[in-house]
DNA sequence: AGTACTAATGTAAGCACTTACGTAAATTAT
DNA sequence: ATAATTTACGTAAGTGCTTACATTAGTACT
């Protein structure tokens, strides 16, 4: 309890399971009071047995929220104690179709007079309490089921990492880190090609005299992002050399990378973003139709082997 | 979710359980986005070995509310993925003395970050809900912990019982029940003798005549218990042949008839009642201590050979 | 009719804990 | 000091589910 409360909600899931093995332990003491020899968990499907008949596995599965393995294996204990029998499905047979057995039948008045016993005390229990806990868990699965815990955590997380990230512009002292950037990725995917050494090695010549712009990303004091915006003709603008060092990935900074070069190209008053990339690069692409690329059919040829899709972005559309 | 709400509270066991199974498996998802090869269950021993130095394997259990075995479990695999290492304990080598590797120690500040982040989603997401949950589990917890299910459950079920008990007056064609029941546990647990069967079998004559008095009760149209008053003497009664059918015991029939049995003996004038038992019959001596009988000392000898206790209750205390 | 796919089920193994049990060290009683 | 008891721990097996896998029956398509 006690650590709960330092460790804070954080636990939530290791205190649920806790306070379900209560429950279901105190439970179980239920059925010793009535001498019933009944476990609870074969409950649900019991249930469904005595009041919905000619029902088989994967039915009763689907009707009390469980898998068909876990039916089945309950069927299986109930079999052996005599409390419900299996038959083959009549038009289908693969189906296990299951009904109570006499003695079943015979237990079924009692267990449910001992179901509406335990509601009741149930229901008393939570009245007792200023938090529902029954209506708690309902909104919590709700909650959940629109939107994962993970993403609700991402989320936060790319807040907090956004407001750390500052975009910097390109200034001399950095060109080492943009060449280590974007090496490192080229070679664990594929090989240095001649283009790429002179656009890392010279950035000014070839990147920023012709008309271009380099941004780079920093995190926590470190340069871990960049990329290019080069200067193709009037109206259009490549973004290229975009590179997230592999520990700050998944931290939205190609994001962040992204917006800025993007209104970086419509400050240099670019018609037209343009890229090339490869399919390989899955979350790459991914982060390019995020940011509202789209795959171009025919395009430009290419200066580089390992390019196989190239995508745009219309900035201003060119009145026809 | 459909068969919880129309099963009602009673499932409140599984439902605990599924909403755990949720949240922990979105939690792991957490630590994938956060690619940290580190699993959820690890992380309360985790996080005690790094915040509180020096801890064995027992301490940190109970730190966290779990079992020593889950510990002693998570620190073998702590061991395995080298974040943690053991150490016998100084003063007492019996204890496993648990500390943070380098690699766990490096691992410790981003699990940190995460833990804030993860607390921080799980806020926003209980203050999303109108009834909060954690908040809840803690209520519900105490609730329990004052009284469990299981009592909760049985109160509610001798009320409804008690309603359904009538305690009725001897009349003759109650004979064979007053003797059926009786015989019933003398012969399970002793064998019937002479005495027994005179009263059983002639009650009018041994027990009522006498100024005695015979009590039945009927439960679902059916004599499922029965006691006797034998007089004594002027100031003394015997409680006798008491006597419920194992499929009705534990519902607090022996409970009504006592009580029964006590008003009739005050309404005799009488200032004492007495009985002899057996301590092997553990449920009846508990019975009548709950009635408020207590163990008398030394007593008239007992014409039954079963009886090696004798038991009373002052109805008037004689003034002296 | 033969083939590929899908559906229904049973079985095994896993998960995150528990309880039960055995062993060795420490403590207490004699 | 020896014996009896208690404490600390690790291991095995159980719990109530799940996922993964294998088998067999039914369906759709050629």
């Amino acid at each position: 309890m006690d650590f709960f409360d330092e460790l804070g909600s954080a636990g939530l899931g290791s205190r649920l399971r806790r306070l379900s093995e209560v429950v279901t332990s105190q439970a179980a003491e239920v059925y010793e009071l009535y001498h019933v020899a009944f476990e609870p968990r074969w409950f649900p499907v019991f249930y469904v047995v005595a009041t919905e008949p000619g029902r088989h596995v994967g039915d009763i599965a689907e009707r009390i929220g469980q898998t068909h393995a876990a039916v089945s294996q309950v069927v299986k204990d109930l079999v052996k104690h005599e409390l419900v029998q299996v038959q083959r499905g009549e038009t289908d047979q693969r189906r296990s179709v299951i009904s109570l057995t006499e003695k079943g039948a015979a237990l079924w008045p009692a267990l449910q007079q001992q179901t509406a016993d335990v509601r009741q005390a149930t229901e008393t229990l939570l009245a007792e309490t200023r938090h529902n806990l029954w209506l708690a868990i309902g909104e919590m699965e709700y909650a959940l089921s629109r939107q994962s815990l993970g993403s609700r955590v991402k989320a936060i997380r790319d807040a907090r990492v956004g407001s750390a990230v500052r975009i910097r512009e390109y200034e001399p002292q950095f060109q080492p880190d943009f060449k280590r950037l974007n090496i490192e990725w080229i070679e664990r995917y594929f090989r240095v090609e001649e283009p790429d050494l002179k656009a890392l090695d010279h950035p000014e010549e070839y990147i920023l005299q012709p008309g271009g712009r380099i941004l780079l990303a920093e995190y926590q004091g470190q340069i871990v992002g960049a990329c290019a915006l080069l200067r193709m003709d009037a109206d259009t603008v490549e973004l290229a050399k975009m590179a997230v060092s592999p520990a700050a990935q998944g931290l939205g900074i190609g994001f962040r990378l992204g917006e800025a070069a993007i209104a970086q190209a419509r400050a240099l008053g670019s018609k037209r973003l343009y890229l090339e990339s490869n399919t390989k690069l899955a979350p790459a692409i991914q982060l390019y139709h995020k940011l509202g690329f789209r795959k171009t059919v025919a395009g430009q040829p290419s200066p580089y082997e390992r390019c196989n899709i190239q995508m745009e972005l219309v900035l201003q559309e060119v009145k026809g």
